[in-house]
DNA sequence: ATTTACCGTGCTT
DNA sequence: AAGCACGGTAAAT
């Protein structure tokens, strides 16, 4: 899988960017695809158009489901085992730091979780657990960006930005 | 059982 | 430019 990182930050990040964006199903919900020319920088699962917008803010938008279909339906044949496979880049827009967690997520094998204190370690910031946590959350291609193989220590507590629920169901699906 | 410390980010003032 | 709130984990109170 081809990934384009960008350095940018949340508010810089829409400008002068195209975004076509489309909603399907998925086995754990609607998800909102969105593409730019180099290709898919947001999945979002039951995920408004509002919350695009926000997050892209100074974007264009244009609504094309016929165009978000081709990625939408790679995405459920490939997941889970075959996501490494994607033929459509992944782009990512954030800070270095950000960039860097998203980046070891990428590296999860499915089926398997790691906690936010092992990306920290891994990423050479053993103490900044809490950040990365906030950098976590914040990744903007949920599911193709592994986000919800990260879990808490503690077994018990799941915190996911689009649901508790849908992290479950994700970790059900993949389950060995 | 509550509080404290650590880090990066984004929102509000 | 400064302040505040988040988020995960261990350690001290």
């Amino acid at each position: 899988m081809k990934v384009i990182p960008h350095l940018a930050s949340r508010a810089a990040r829409g400008k002068n960017l195209t975004i076509c964006y489309g909603i399907h199903d998925f086995p754990v919900g609607k998800i909102l695809v969105a593409l730019t020319a180099e290709g898919i920088c947001w999945l979002g699962i039951n995920c408004t158009e509002a919350t695009l917008r926000d997050n892209w803010k100074g974007a264009e938008f244009v609504e094309d489901a016929k165009v978000t279909a081709r990625a939408a339906r790679e995405i459920a044949r490939r997941w889970p085992e075959k996501l490494g496979q994607l033929s459509i880049p992944v782009v990512l827009y954030g800070t270095a730091f950000q960039l860097k967690v998203w980046k070891e997520l990428l590296k999860i094998k499915s089926g398997s979780t790691v906690t936010y204190e092992q990306i920290a370690q891994k990423i050479g910031s053993p103490k900044a657990v809490r950040a990365v946590g906030s950098a976590v959350g914040k990744n903007t291609v949920s599911i193709v960006v592994p986000c919800h193989r990260v879990v808490n220590k503690a077994s018990g507590k799941v915190n996911y930005g689009w649901g508790p629920a849908v992290k479950k169901a994700l970790l059900k699906a993949e389950a060995a």
